[in-house]
DNA sequence: TTTAGTGCAAACACTTTGCAAAGTA
DNA sequence: TACTTTGCAAAGTGTTTGCACTAAA
């Protein structure tokens, strides 16, 4: 049932490049990468290699099922091999860190969620905002007062 | 301990002004929009707006608590009310549509990650996607096989 | 009057595209 | 050989910045 990487390709009719096993590879190694991050790692073995191939084979490679990506914060696609296991996210807005957590831990969600709504959760695509341990320590959030919201009059005054 | 859109700003030192007061009124009426969506809106009432005002004014507005964003795929960044109640969003991966829950539907997680982790979850900020209870009829997911990973070597063949 | 806020245009970062040359099968 | 993939350069998005002018307080 498992099948080499590039056979994968073949088998979808693509072709086996140096470029692709290059990405795959940085991918593989850098995880949670970005295409700047994945850029960069494969330039160290192959400078000649141009950004615009590493966004079409992201995109090819995660056609074929052989990476994902998930949205790690503002407007950062992380790629990872599809084949890792399962995890979730949980990123610290203060310091930025990244904990991965087993999907287990999320569980009771996922089922919930099945139960009451017919939602299937996706779980390799779960990121959970918030703050870290080490951070509640050191920061003590700023409280909101919860003012009220404008009614709508003073536009037709000066607009044109 | 309930003031007004303008006294919010005034009391941070701020100026109130027209096209503030639209930038905020456009977030009250679309509920989940994003910047662009927000300009759009704006520019019914007010031609002359410019973009550049519409990401200042909503950075500012963020800022002294009027409003907040989450992000909803991609890299799309949504603005809401601050006083807007906190709700989380299912977003589905098939037909995009969005399904508001109230915190209450993910207390459990929240608490676990607290006591587990020590980690403190933005509610406000959780989404979770997946496949809509209709979509899941529709489609049946195709299974990924599984491949294994390059072993690294092809790439000093070629590079340069 | 003073200083913050706005419009405009240009700069940005990130991603996508067209096309001829190069490389896989 | 035939046809996919690459590199290059140029064009797109979406967002940010500098600056002179306008307007809130």
């Amino acid at each position: 049932m498992s099948q080499t990487w590039d056979d994968a390709l073949r088998a979808s009719g693509h072709r086996v490049t140096p470029q692709r096993q290059l990405v795959l590879e940085a991918v593989t190694r850098l995880e949670h990468a970005t295409p700047e991050e994945i850029y960069a790692e494969v330039r160290r073995k192959a400078v000649g290699l141009n950004v615009s191939t590493v966004y079409r084979t992201l995109e090819l490679l995660e056609q074929v099922g052989l990476v994902t990506h998930t949205h790690l914060g503002h407007g950062a696609h992380r790629y990872h091999l599809a084949t890792e296991a399962q995890h979730i996210h949980l990123v610290c807005r203060h310091c930025g860190s990244i904990i991965e957590l087993a999907p287990t831990a999320v569980s009771s969600l996922v089922t919930a969620l099945d139960r009451d709504y017919g939602f299937e959760t996706d779980v390799g695509h779960l990121t959970v905002f918030g703050t870290c341990a080490r951070c509640r320590g050191v920061a003590a959030g700023p409280a909101h007062a919860g003012p009220a919201v404008p009614e709508s009059a003073a536009a037709d005054r000066w607009s044109r």
